[in-house]
RNA sequence: GCCUCUGUAGCUCAGUUGGUAGAGCAGCGGACUGAAAAUCCGCGUGUCGUUGGUUCAAUUCCGACCGGAGGCA
C-alpha cells in the first residue's frame, strides 16, 4: 500500500491561502483541513482571520472551531484529530487539502507524529518552580546527565523546551531525543505535494499585514476579544497568547493604550510571517508560488491542479 | 535679508581633544517533535548633507552651498 497523497497549502499569513485552498478544492474535488493552532478555537474569528462561511463556498472545512479558548491544546491532539478527517476524506476518495501556516502541525500531521504525553500541572509546575530557583544554566547542567543529546541542543533561556525535556523523561521513562530520533525513523504517514505562497517583495507582504490589522479592527476585533474576557478567557491560556489577542488584553486592562495595541499587533504579525518563512524555507520539498503585486488566485489554483492531475 | 542652532544606520539620537563610528527601536538570518500566532539563538545593515580648503590623515577643523528648526526684522 502507498502512502496515501495529499495537497499542502501553506505560507505566512495574508498570501491568499484560503482563497487558493477553495479554489483548488472545487477543481480537484477536495476537502480543506486547516492547519492553523489559533483557528481551532471557537469565539476566535476575526483575530484569526478565520474563513468565512461565504469563503469556504460550499467546501467543508475541518479542525476550525474544534476547541474552546480556555482550554489547552496541543500538536498532539491536534494530529490526533486531524488525521480523522484526512483518512475520512481519503476514503471517500477526494482529495485532502491541508491549508494552514502553523508549520509544526502540518509537519507532524504528514509525519504522522506521536508524542510523550505531557505532565500534569503539578509535575509542571514543579519544574518551573525549579527552573526559576536554580536558573537555566544549572538546570541545563542537569538535564545533560539524563539527555545529553537534548541538553546541547537548548539554551539556557529555553525555560519551555528545558521543563518539556524533564517532563518528557519523567512521562516516559526515556529522553526525548531518543523519542525524536525514533520518530525521525517511521515512514510519513501522508506524502504531501506542498506548497508555500509568498511574496516576492518582502515588503508587499507587510504591507498587506498591516492593512489586514486595520481591518480586523474595523471588523470589531475589539469587541471580540472583549467578549472573550467577559467569557473568562484568561490571560494565561494559549489561545490569549495569539497574536492581536494578547495586546488587545493588556489594552483593555488599561496597560496600554489602543493605538499601541495595533501597533505592536501589526509588528508582531510581521515577525510572526518571518518566522513562518523561515520554518517553510527549510522544507526542500516544497515548490514556492510567489505573488508580485497581490494573490493571482486563478493562476495558482491552474498551477496546483495541473501538477494534482498529473501526479493521480 | 540677517543671526543662532542643526544635518551621523530605515527612525530617534550618541560619539570621535583629527586616525573612516555605536546605542535603542525597526530590520535581517537561524532553530523548532504534547504551549508553535508559542519559545529560543545569532547579525550593525553607514559615500557621518554636498563641495572646496588646511593636514601624512577630515565624519571631526575652516569656507561656501543645499536641506531642516528657531529668533530678529
Amino acid at each position: 500500500m502507498s502512502t496515501p497523497k495529499v495537497l499542502v497549502i501553506a505560507g505566512p499569513t495574508a498570501t491568499g491561502k484560503t482563497l487558493l485552498g477553495v479554489q483548488v478544492a472545487k477543481a480537484v474535488g477536495g476537502e480543506v483541513v486547516s492547519a492553523d493552532a489559533m483557528q481551532v478555537y471557537k469565539y476566535m474569528d476575526i483575530g484569526t482571520a478565520k474563513p468565512t462561511p461565504d469563503e469556504m463556498d460550499n467546501i467543508p472545512h475541518y479542525m476550525i472551531n474544534t476547541a474552546l479558548p480556555w482550554e489547552d491544546y496541543s500538536v498532539a491532539r491536534y494530529v490526533r484529530e486531524a488525521q480523522v478527517h484526512v483518512d475520512d476524506i481519503l476514503s471517500r476518495g477526494k482529495l485532502p487539502i491541508i491549508v494552514g501556516g502553523s508549520g509544526l502541525y502540518i509537519d507532524s500531521l504528514l509525519a504522522g507524529r506521536t508524542f510523550t504525553a505531557r505532565a500534569d500541572e503539578d509535575l509542571r509546575k514543579t519544574l518551573e518552580a525549579r527552573y526559576d530557583s536554580i536558573g537555566g544554566e544549572n538546570m541545563l547542567e542537569e538535564l545533560k546527565a539524563l539527555d545529553c543529546e537534548r541538553a546541547e541542543k537548548l539554551f539556557p533561556n529555553d525555560k519551555k523546551r528545558i521543563v518539556r525535556a524533564f517532563e518528557a523523561i519523567e512521562m516516559s521513562g526515556k529522553p526525548l531525543s531518543e523519542h525524536d530520533t525514533q520518530s525521525k525513523t517511521q515512514p510519513p504517514k501522508y506524502d504531501g505535494i506542498k506548497f508555500v505562497l509568498t511574496f516576492n517583495d518582502r515588503a508587499v507582504l507587510y504591507s498587506r499585514i498591516d492593512n489586514r490589522v486595520d481591518l480586523m479592527i474595523e471588523n470589531g476585533l475589539l469587541q471580540e476579544v472583549q467578549s472573550l474576557i467577559d467569557m473568562g478567557a484568561g490571560r494565561s491560556g494559549t489561545s490569549m497568547k495569539a497574536i492581536g489577542y494578547k495586546e488587545l488584553v493588556d489594552a483593555a486592562h488599561g496597560e496600554i493604550t489602543q493605538e499601541a495595541a495595533v501597533d505592536k499587533i501589526k509588528r508582531e504579525s510581521r515577525r510572526y510571517a518571518k518566522r513562518q518563512l523561515t520554518w517553510f524555507r527549510r522544507d526542500k520539498n516544497a515548490s514556492w508560488l510567489t505573488w508580485d503585486k497581490t494573490p493571482d488566485i486563478n493562476f495558482g489554483a491552474e498551477k496546483i491542479t495541473g501538477i494534482i492531475n498529473e501526479t493521480k
